[in-house]
DNA sequence: CTTGCTGCAACAGCTTCTGTTACATCCATC
DNA sequence: GATGGATGTAACAGAAGCTGTTGCAGCAAG
């Protein structure tokens, strides 16, 4: 899969970040966000920092540090965190320039601007109509497994992702 | 640009097939779709192979070889193609699985997934609403440089792209 | 000052795509 | 039937991007 999941990473990030909030938790820190998404505290820091800039998260220095939710969950769109992880566009153009001699080397590329452009709008339409309260509230409504005997509120298994 | 260019590559391909057969060239050979493309002759091959077996394109083997249209311009879709040419989707899910004895962990798949799917629909949409015999006349409307002097019909410079 | 976590650079490994070469295969033409 | 030109495809190298990992400097609450 070469995909990028980058946008896959981030959402998962704040709807996990969302979620703690509503439990009361004000903060995760990055180990706790990467127990959760079953990868590295740095790739979170990496994501998390994108969104960080983009003003969707806040971070808290030093002892007793974490990240937490700049704004509300219904407030935060899907849109804004592809925008904010900055991925590559669904398709690339020509990687070397078509031959400029050619009636159709000479004038794909604007055509397909036009084209790309115009797919590029609608994604982020539909992109901009879902948030992150949204994603959570259908990842909740879709637990594949009923919740086992031992299973504390909030507790991820052996890598503890939410209570400290 | 790490960004998938089959589907231009391909888009492209057509756009000067079907100019050639205006034209009335009846078949290309790879190398002379290759000279307009700019790029090597297996890379269009390739291409043409993926839209031949979606019935999009005719080959001629043997002497006088080469590509044509298997049908109108204005009836291939892009979405065709990019169906054609197998891009991948323009989001990944989790390259490992999330952790499972976590509520947002269990949920997140399928509520991406939905998004996803929602995104990837509208993207279709948008591509079946444009044909190649459109983005050839994009293309045309769009010349950047006055042709020069010497410009005889469908000459593409050194490396000639259409005549034989 | 200590402690715990972030920020970030550097690097390895993996995958995908592009580009290239080489060679077998096919078929219209001679 | 032989020939020649073009396709079909495998194999490989190079480049790029992403993920994952380690290491270390910086920051701030207690």
């Amino acid at each position: 899969m070469a995909a990028n999941s980058r946008l896959t990473i981030a959402t998962h990030a704040l709807a996990w970040l969302a979620l703690a909030q509503r439990r009361g938790q004000e903060v995760l820190t990055s180990e706790q966000v990467a127990a959760s998404v079953n990868t590295n505290a740095v790739i979170i820091r990496r994501s998390l920092g994108d969104l960080r800039r983009a003003g969707l998260v806040r971070v808290r220095h030093g002892a007793g540090a974490g990240w937490s939710l700049a704004r509300e969950p219904g407030d935060i769109t899907m849109l804004e965190v592809y925008d904010a992880v900055d991925a590559q566009p669904p398709f690339g153009l020509h990687r070397t320039e078509p031959n400029p001699e050619c009636p159709v080397g000479r004038g794909i590329r604007p055509a397909l601007d036009g084209v790309y452009g115009r797919v590029e709008q609608v994604m982020r339409r539909e992109l901009a109509d879902t948030s992150i309260a949204d994603v959570l509230r259908e990842a909740l409504v879709n637990q594949p497994t009923v919740r086992q005997s031992g299973d504390r509120r909030g507790a991820c298994g052996s890598r503890d992702c939410s209570n400290s």
